[in-house]
DNA sequence: CTTGGACTATTAAAGTTCTAACTATCAATA
DNA sequence: TATTGATAGTTAGAACTTTAATAGTCCAAG
């Protein structure tokens, strides 16, 4: 008995980010898009009116700058968002969703709500907002 | 205020699940292998007795078969293991940790202990019960 | 028996992310 | 203003995972 309770948290926090890495990925699959791409536009189109860096990315979304780069690259050519060159500073580049984009975005949040809710059903509303408390604290101090 | 309590649990997870991921592929890094590679070893081991397929480690470590293959593959070729087809089921190829593999366990259990740790070390003891109740039945019903 | 469906594993090709090395720009300071 | 260290982004190549298609084996129903 209780043999789920030994478990690491290690593996139980790897194991429920995987799960929930496909569910996304497949709730958004028939935009022809991963869960990562639409959580950056998702991210971009929140920002954009501050100024979105791809540095800003690569903090937010915990990625090489490499990898924000390949992944910008790819929605570029895709006509999702543009990228242009401040006057004020030709190191940076600021992002922009474009209309292909913003279209996208109703449905991204429509599916990650969905998946987010099929995350915490088994848990009671206190257990909920415990478990949230517990999760932010993590991510605060590690 | 209370801006981080806003990030939904999807992210949250996905946060702690990367830097997890990070902070233990970089704590076994000096012996050539990744987290994910260190854990499959280990999990060999503790149950190559009863006979372990790669059907098995598909199931436990949420990867397609093919990735498996792979990674069995990578591992076969650096020695770490071997896979023999048992005499009653021709499509199955049993796996058991060589000498090399087993010299590394206790090394990956240090490390991954650690890690564990470091990962709760802002819950107070209560806390950290609560967390994994909450996360065990996550994984269970999700 | 034999045949069809389920099961186990592999391959090839595509996609994603990473590391390492690099270019270019900015900004502080000496 | 010349130098130098920090910042922003890119490229090439490696490592890993995935999808889709495939091959071989097992087993149960007819």
């Amino acid at each position: 008995m209780n043999t789920q309770q030994d478990i690491p948290y290690l593996e139980l926090l790897q194991l429920i980010g995987l799960k929930l890495k496909r569910r996304a990925d497949e709730s958004i699959r028939e935009l022809g898009l991963n869960a990562q791409q639409g959580k950056i536009i998702e991210y971009i189109h929140k920002h954009q009116e501050k100024g979105v860096i791809q540095r800003d990315l690569s903090d937010r979304f915990h990625a090489r700058g490499a990898s924000i780069t390949s992944i910008l690259q790819g929605l570029e050519k895709k006509g999702y968002i543009e990228r242009k060159i401040p006057a004020h500073n030709e190191r940076q580049k600021n992002i922009f969703v474009l209309p292909k984009g913003v279209e996208l975005i109703e449905e991204f949040k429509r599916s990650f709500q969905q998946v987010e809710a099929e995350i915490v059903q088994s848990l009671s509303s206190d257990e909920q907002k415990l478990l949230k408390e517990l999760l932010v604290k993590i991510n605060q101090n590690f």
